[in-house]
RNA sequence: GGGCGCAUAGCUCAGCUGGGAGAGCACCUGCCUUACAAGCAGGGGGUCAUAGGUUCGAGCCCUAUUGUGCCCACCA
């Protein structure tokens, strides 16, 4: 680059592809053991290969990409670890669409084929989603990509899975789960979405047998009382009581069935009495086995009622639920009522699901809740920001066992074969080869596969390479934090925890950092429904990546939820043009192969001290916000730091040293500008990697690339509060003349000759040293020091600041009234704070219990305030007489 | 039915362990000052939802209330 002709506005597209490629070709994103440094470990929840970068992913993307370029600079041997998840039933339900589209499915096809195609899919697809996380900048190490239907992370998959079946806490069981009847399989709890909906509570009455009596129910689902195979009511229920034990007849299919006693039934509720259809319902079905009750199961797997429903056999359940009100209604059906009820959908595809009674596996949850509650009640684990612990505990406490099947091809087959022969079952790491039973050939391999978010439980092992005890195991695990959203604490979160307890004996990472989600700019959850998703891909083509970046992180607390607009991107690439700029500024100052070796620290001045002093508290600052996670604010302070302390102050302060190339210490400045520069970009890299490594290969520096350069550290020798306090006078005063001119509108050209009365010898000195600061910042030709009042011009506009009266003189432009009027205003100002500082110094209660120093600084405030407050009365007298 | 947020300037939001209310955008005034008009300088604007309490001191801690959003839970 030309340093005489950098474009004047930041061209993020002229940098970012080929910066990636740049560290891309360095290899700066692959970590080593390396046994010399301390390792940081963050891994990637793994998008789906189904998906598209979206503004979560965006977002989850920036705070593991900013964390790990922070640790990297601070010299740990960094590693994030990307990849994808094979996503089984999202993926296999695309591709049946796919195949539809083309007149096939899934059985046409068969399993083999059917996997074939599905792994094409994932060969096109899945790399999509890896393409583009590299737009937004993630410096993951490529080289260890995992995918969670690899090699090894299915041999994970398949060693957990008979390690727990060995254990005891696998088992096959027929239980009611959650059957989805659109995709076709069973679902989890976690995967059940509930929905208010409208909808009828059905009062229908029961003939008992032998009487001409009636016991009336109250159901929201008429339809499955053709597989009901009692009645209960509660043992306590008075009104009942008498009718435990004996039969009804259930209308529609004339079958006899009990009438049971259960406490699980509230009296309160409808008439008291509940129909008991253990097929397809939970409690139901509990209630069902503790007394022993047949189960009916009614519906085919389409929720098409069976052979068992009768004369319904073949409808639709909607249809049955018709058909069967129609026919009740002659003699039974004796009232409904509408009402409102949650209902269970499929997170997938929304149908609503049914509770059905299946023969399928499950984890036992209870004894691998336990330690994992108590990692995080421990704080070995912890969430960021805590609340979210009481998520996870109220979800692991409550947890109940894990349906793992799932009736799909698409995924880790289960590890379980069965026996034609004698039907045992066997669980084993490799297929085979005999029944161990009956040493029979013909073994069947389970159908089913394992529900996504097993093997994604092991993500954080299963990727370094268990269960073969690595080097990269034993180095990088446990990890160090985990940054997700909220929505997958127990899908994911959850079930990471205890995995890794169970199989590594340890927790898998120390922190879990959770963000919010991004909302549109009017709050809403964007949605494929409401089209009102932003792209990142799109607004990373018009604002560039770390405008995206900046906006994503700028303004935010953790765990809340953010709205993302344009106005916010807007101010984002004002920002990184703003830096970009203050570079071209020092770019053209500096000549051509700029070194410092000449450079005389003797000759820094007072706003070189001061600005290097800032720039190293920032430091402190700002490292201690990252490392506690506090990214907005930390953003917050960097930005402040550039944009009014660097660009508007020093950048305006050292332009009279930079543009007479005689001046003394102008090699200091351009040093200093150098040094501030650098620093402002290294502490910025992590938020917005393209254009500070840009600005920074520019640069005098020793390393080749910011990413490999060395995070800053404070300097306890920079340090200067007598610099800062001193320049902070000096901006006051600047400040305070600006203001004056502006008040009393007098024109920008005209440059009166200031007089400031500073009794202190050392601040008056400053200031004459400062004089052409004064000159260019404040728009005065130039003033005079005086300790003494006998010097005060006629006709001057005056302000106080601490230590100094500022006198204007502008003669015949003098608005005497207007003068009064803010100087009265000046002098309301000070009488409050006086008012306060006294309020409370005149507290005993304050000045005897309050820390020392907050009393001593309020009594400092109001010395200070007080001395203003009477040179502004002074003033006022003055004017006033001249009125 | 339980749990968790949020309520601060016109809008969107920060405000870390309690110690003089902030930013961005919008608004008003004046500036094309040789880094940047995507900019510079100056300015206006807030009973920090309400009511109590703790404290020398509360936007921040406690209690209650109102409004609002989310999560969990089998009330048929």
């Amino acid at each position: 680059m030309n340093r005489n002709d950098i474009p004047k506005n930041y061209e993020p597209k002229d940098v970012e592809d080929r910066l990636y490629q740049f560290w891309l070709d360095k290899d700066y994103f692959h970590a080593e053991v390396d046994r010399e440094k301390e390792p940081y470990t963050i891994v990637m929840p793994p998008p789906n290969i189904t998906g598209q970068l979206h503004m979560g992913h965006a977002l989850d993307n920036t705070l593991q990409d900013a964390l790990i370029r922070f640790k990297r600079m601070q010299g740990y041997s960094a590693l994030w670890l990307p990849g994808t998840d094979h996503a089984s039933i999202a993926t296999e339900v695309k591709i049946v669409e796919r195949l539809s589209q083309e007149g096939l499915s899934k059985e046409s096809l068969g399993r083999d084929k059917f996997l074939e195609r599905a792994w094409e899919w994932k060969n096109e697809y899945g790399g999509r989603i890896v393409e583009q996380l590299k737009k937004i900048g993630s410096s993951c190490d490529w080289k260890r990509e995992s995918f969670t239907m690899d090699e090894k992370l299915s041999k994970a998959v398949t060693e957990v899975f008979v390690r727990l079946y060995e254990k005891g806490l696998i088992y096959r069981g027929e239980r009611i789960v959650h059957w989805c009847p659109c995709c076709l399989t069973t679902i989890s709890d976690a995967e059940v979405e509930y929905e208010e909906m409208e909808g009828s509570l059905w009062y229908i009455r029961y003939p008992i047998k032998g009487t001409d009596d009636y016991l009336t129910i109250a159901t929201t689902r008429p339809e499955t009382m053709l597989g009901d195979t009692a009645l209960a009511v509660n043992p306590e229920d008075e009104r009942y009581k008498q009718f435990i034990g004996k039969t009804v007849i259930l209308p529609l299919m004339n079958r006899e069935i009990p009438v049971i006693a259960d406490e699980y039934v509230e009296k309160e509720f409808g008439t008291g009495i509940v129909k008991i259809t253990p097929a397809h319902d939970p409690n139901d079905f509990e209630i069902g086995q503790r007394h022993d009750l047949p189960v009916v199961d009614i519906l085919n797997d389409d929720a098409t009622m069976n052979k068992n429903a009768g004369i319904y056999d073949g409808l639709d359940r909607y249809e049955a639920r018709k058909k069967v009100i129609q026919d009740l209604q002659l003699d039974f059906l004796v009232d409904s009522k509408s009402h409102t009820h949650n209902v269970g959908t499929c997170y997938r595809c929304h149908s609503i699901i049914e509770p059905k009674v299946s023969k399928q596996w499950f984890v036992e949850m209870k004894p691998l809740a336990k330690p994992a509650i108590e990692a995080v009640k421990s704080g070995e684990t912890q969430f960021m920001p805590e609340r979210f612990s009481k998520t996870y505990f109220n979800w692991m406490e409550n947890v109940q066992d894990w349906c793992i099947s799932r009736q799909l091809w698409w995924g880790h087959r289960i590890p379980a074969w069965y026996c034609s022969d004698c039907g045992h079952l066997q669980v084993s790491r490799t297929v085979p080869e005999a029944c161990e039973k009956c040493a029979g050939h013909r073994l069947v391999q389970d159908e089913d596969v394992l529900d996504t978010w097993f093997s994604s439980a092991l993500w954080p092992f299963s990727t370094l390479g268990w269960p073969d005890k690595t080097e990269d195991l034993d180095y990088f695990y446990p990890t160090n934090v985990l940054v997700t959203g909220y929505d997958i604490i127990f899908f994911w979160v959850a079930r990471m925890i205890f995995s890794g307890i169970e199989h590594m004996g340890e927790i898998p990472f120390k922190h879990v950092l959770i963000h919010g989600l991004v909302r549109d700019s009017q709050g809403r959850k964007m949605s494929k429904s409401l089209n009102n998703g932003v792209d990142p891909l799109e607004v990373i083509d018009k604002y560039g990546t770390d405008a995206l970046r900046y906006a994503l992180i700028i303004g935010t607390s953790p765990g809340n939820d953010m709205r993302f607009s344009d106005e916010k991107l807007d101010s984002s690439r004002n920002f990184a043009n703003k830096i970009w700029n203050a570079f071209r500024f020092v770019m053209m100052n500096f000549d051509t192969d700029e070194t410092f070796d000449n450079v005389n620290k003797d000759n820094l001045t007072l706003s070189d001290c001061w600005i290097l002093s800032r720039a190293n508290t920032i430091i402190r600052e700002v490292t201690e916000n990252i490392e506690k996670f506090e990214f907005g604010i930390g953003l917050q302070k960097i930005y402040e730091f550039i944009w009014e302390e660097f660009c508007d102050w020093y950048i305006e302060l050292v332009k009279p040293r930079l543009f007479d190339r005689e001046a003394k210490g102008r090699i200091e400045a351009l040093y200093v500008l150098n040094e501030v520069l650098k620093t402002s970009m290294k502490l910025l890299h992590p938020f917005m990697p393209f254009i500070t490594e840009q600005i920074y290969q520019h640069l005098v520096i020793e390393d080749e690339s910011i990413m490999v350069s060395d995070w800053p550290i404070y300097d306890q020798e920079l340090n200067d509060p007598k610099s800062e306090s001193l320049m902070g006078t000096v901006m006051e005063a600047i400040r305070s003349i600006r203001n004056i001119k502006s008040e009393m509108k007098v024109p920008v050209n005209r440059k009166p000759k200031a007089v400031f009365v500073i009794d202190d010898l050392k601040m008056g000195t400053i200031f004459e040293q400062e004089e052409s600061t004064f000159i260019r910042l404040a728009g005065i030709s130039g003033f005079e020091v005086h300790a003494d009042k006998s010097h005060i011009p006629q006709d001057a506009v005056s302000n106080v600041i601490e230590g100094v009266e500022i006198f204007i003189p502008l003669d015949e432009l003098l608005d005497f009234d207007k003068e009064l009027e803010r100087l009265q205003k000046e002098k309301k100002n000070l009488k409050g704070e006086i008012a306060r500082a006294n309020g409370k110094l005149n507290n005993e209660k304050f000045v005897s219990k309050a820390p020392a120093d907050v009393v001593a600084v309020e009594r400092e405030k109001l010395a200070k305030y007080s001395e203003m407050y009477s040179k502004v009365l002074e003033r006022i007298e003055l004017i006033k007489n001249k009125i």
